[in-house]
DNA sequence: GACATAATAAATGTATACATTAATCCACGG
DNA sequence: CCGTGGATTAATGTATACATTTATTATGTC
């Protein structure tokens, strides 16, 4: 009699899921994780105020679905840093003082310079993955042009995730796209000037070149100028701190 | 007529959670964080293996309990790079190779070297701080005692743990927080010989009292020692490659 | 017999309903 | 008038039930 075909691939894993390299972020997300984006942007957008309340079924009736996702979106803020809780007791929204900006700065300067290394020798072996960086910048500058601030944080934020990206550090980027959202609901609603805006692109454009030169030294130095940019910026915007 | 004393208090927020400094971890757990250590205590013990597909209809009855706080819980864990997940096709836990574990190793290196620093500050300040690391280092001498080898591992992590906490580094720590379930999984596995579970509290103890001196360069050096004595053994112990 | 297609089953995603907890309000007593 | 205690209300935590999607099996045709 031939074998059965029992359901027994299941018990080892049918296929490590979709192709991409493990750990990967879902190209297409599920409705907790929109949801968790759609609260970083209402805080970035200032549709949400930093140590608000965030009571369960207003939110999920804004957002139009049900508690049940809501939570999990919020549960993801919550590994991230984005919102706190307490059990029942509720979750509010973090708040962002000039002590937590310092923080998110030098996590993520720590951070990125394991991924630039990385990605330096992933672009010396792939120069094509450039096309990626182009791509984005192209983004930025257009939206640089109409001033439009969150579009330029957003361009920003995916410029520096694709260098975490190619530089195939499935570890750094998990932590990157936590600190991500950090850096966008901080810094999204600090770029405000239309000179600051202008100035972003050529700057990360010049980051571009560099990594396509492939100079470790040279980049490591332009990173730090780059991130540390902001936090001198912070401190010259003075009062300027968010509850 | 006396003024009535609307629910404005809510508007704004009663009262900034529990007293401990924003973003502390909450010191009792709800379900869904719980469901998540249970998880990755299951890992480390060997009940669960990498790669493993995770149905969440069974997990929640190993756990005893529903879907939605298990489902909160999965979540919990993919924000952190535990499991990996793709909407309608289900969830599985992540896998650790040799690399992986050298991405561990450097991220959780470059984010010790930040809390350290705050570290030393704090305890120069307070040094009644100490007093909570001999604790924790007395728990871990008697687990090395018995050779209780996930104890040892979870006292190892309690004792990185609290010196991100008392740099006062909220970013940092929740970043570690992440990363520490890594560390969990892949060196809870590793530490398997009497000789490693003896010599492991000594070194802890060594880097207590260099804390207390407040020596910043000599603490350094002897952290990246610390840190990288882990990826050593890894190296020695060759084919011991985790599905 | 092999491949494409349709039917079936299983697991995930979401919504609703109920239980539990904590905060608020009001009454009572000092 | 102020503090204390219990009742009320609102929000969170959990379970159950249903909808949707994917994977598997079965069927038919070449």
């Amino acid at each position: 009699m031939p074998r059965r075909r029992l359901t027994e691939k299941e018990i080892l894993a049918p296929e490590p899921l979709p192709a991409a390299q493990s750990l990967a972020i879902a190209p297409n997300p599920g409705m907790a994780e929109r949801a968790a984006e759609a609260i970083v942007l209402g805080v970035a957008s200032g549709a949400l105020q930093p140590g608000q309340r965030l009571v369960e079924v207003e939110l999920a009736k804004l957002l139009q679905m049900s508690r049940v996702p809501l939570r999990e979106a919020l549960k993801i803020l919550e590994a991230q840093g984005i919102v706190e809780s307490a059990p029942h007791r509720g979750t509010r929204l973090a708040t962002f003082d000039e002590r937590r900006i310092d923080e998110i700065c030098e996590a993520r300067l720590a951070l990125e310079r394991i991924a630039i290394r990385g990605a330096i020798e992933a672009y010396k072996r792939e120069p094509a993955l450039l096309a990626r960086l182009d791509k984005i910048l192209a983004k930025m500058e257009r939206a640089a042009m109409h001033l439009e601030w969150i579009e330029i944080s957003r361009c920003d934020l995916d410029f520096h995730r694709e260098i975490t990206r190619v530089s195939g550090n499935a570890i750094v980027q998990k932590l990157w796209d936590a600190l991500g959202r950090h850096v966008l609901i901080v810094f999204g609603k600090e770029i405000r000037s239309e000179r600051d805006a202008k100035a972003i692109a050529p700057q990360h454009r010049r980051l571009r070149d560099m990594l396509a030169d492939g100079d470790a030294e040279a980049i490591d130095d332009e990173l730090d100028q780059h991130i540390l940019r902001l936090q001198r910026r912070k401190s010259r915007s003075g009062a300027r701190v968010m509850s």
